[in-house]
DNA sequence: CGAGGCGTTGACACCCATCAACATGGGTGG
DNA sequence: CCACCCATGTTGATGGGTGTCAACGCCTCG
């Protein structure tokens, strides 16, 4: 299912009833300065080195977002192989990005947060070979760019920022592929722990040292190639340890130095300064 | 080392004796219109979806070519935490990007071919995070061009070009994602081979069905995440099942259809077409 | 109260890493 | 021309990390 098939037009009534709801999996909603200006701000902090063309950034995000699109949780957002005709900018939730193999196994790729700019490559590929999927409700806003050239030539700045992106994905993606190939479970766990306390910190959803997140085991088995079973044995050898305890819907941090050296974790790859 | 402290001044002569070869790993040469013609003619093989900004593209880049750099084999172009404060277009050879860990392990995160171009990343963030090297003898074409927002201002093809490599970047790290936590041995070698078959044949460096490349089984080890030894087995049961044999420096692709059904291989991610 | 999602634990099997030994071949130096 | 070395490939034995299967407990929600 696409979002971006969904409403057209804009007189719809701001909230639906809960059975429209759960059908689509999509509310759509008025375009708002809070929202926007709260979304900004947030790229804004993961984007150091754009700083020049902020205030450019900021106008032609303004100038160019239409309405917000609130997706129910586990719904999809662009599926494999499918086209997204647009970009959003995330306001509030997790978003996954993962692939389904003919055996049923699954990969996440990577997860998304509030701030970051979605579906980036749409504005250079045909299709999408991820599934995008909200892991939680999510709010996105829907920005209409221009594709190919002309995205480069009219918005210079939203460019740079769509390139920044890009780039940032790849350095991310760089590093969890030496996660799975040479690092082995344990290791890979802290990592990732490691990971999830910089990216919220920067954008001020870490809860002193609790990671508050809507994963549960086998999303963590499958973002980080191993089974199920094993992330609980994992999870229970990093809690004997005194290193971090796991609970549903948070992790608690205890020993970060520990869990940074078993992670051999060195943030400068997530590219925040 | 890296590879732009070498040589600042162009008056050197063309080229320099074998022993300070040796020493340096690098040999500065002259521009040369038919080198950058060839290599710009692979890279536009490789971004359709750029056709409207081509012309632009070539005319960009031949603006801020420099001179050209030949890397001895196995010499580093830029080390992990360097600085590359520029950009380079790749004639001839195969350059690996990796990441040494401190236990020993290697993981190589991608490689890349003639018509690429490399440390595009220097245009946006401080340092590279990994270590980018020469597999073969490496020539690459140097590019001068602006970081940051001055390069979206005023080359916006040269931009859309750097955009389009690193989206095609992530998208080929995704997949790698994917092979490293989801798929077996065997399905990681043939899903590797099907992809070295297409990004080679692409750029008109498959000689028929066999694909001739620098790597030894401890560079697919390093690549695929397994051991040498385990490499070994899986080519072995390729060969006994008459889908490909390995010999030094060239794989024979037998069988290409099982090949493609065991890596479960899809091009789309390649964004080739 | 039942059902289903999620977490936990144990038993067992298998994929793959590690170690060791040997084969092969190309390059170097005598 | 030969002896030697080193990189690389090949094969077997063994063990450990991890996957798979099964069962059970807890909690939430309808």
């Amino acid at each position: 299912m696409k979002v971006t098939d969904a409403t057209p037009d804009q007189a719809r009534p701001q909230l639906r009833n809960a059975a429209e709801t759960r059908m689509t999996g999509q509310v759509v909603m008025p375009q708002s300065e809070h929202a926007i200006q709260r979304a900004l701000d947030l790229a804004c902090r993961r984007m150091r080195g754009l700083e020049p063309v902020f205030s450019q950034l900021r106008s032609d995000l303004r100038e160019l977002s239409r309405d917000r699109v609130e997706i129910s949780a586990g719904k999809s957002i662009v599926a494999e192989n499918d086209r997204c005709p647009q970009i959003y900018l995330m306001e509030q939730g997790w978003v996954l990005r993962s692939r389904g193999l003919a055996s049923g196994r699954r990969q996440i790729v990577n997860y998304c947060l509030p701030g970051d700019l979605l579906c980036t490559d749409s504005l250079l590929f045909k299709a999408s070979s991820f599934d995008l999927s909200a892991r939680t409700p999510v709010t996105l806003i829907r920005i209409d760019a221009p594709q190919g050239a002309e995205l480069f030539e009219r918005y210079p700045a939203l460019a740079a920022a769509v390139a920044w992106t890009a780039g940032q994905d790849e350095s991310m993606l760089a590093e969890r592929v030496v996660s799975l190939g040479r690092r082995d479970s344990l290791e890979k766990l802290a990592h990732a722990l490691c990971e999830m306390r910089v990216r919220l910190g920067a954008i001020g959803m870490m809860q002193g040292n609790t990671i508050e997140l809507p994963f549960n085991q086998e999303d963590f088995a499958d973002m980080l190639g191993i089974s199920v079973i094993h992330v609980n044995r994992t999870f229970r050898k990093l809690f004997e340890e005194r290193i971090a305890s796991y609970r549903k819907g948070a992790i608690e941090i205890r020993d970060h130095e520990r869990l940074k050296q078993i992670g051999s974790f060195d943030p400068a790859y997530l590219r925040l300064d």
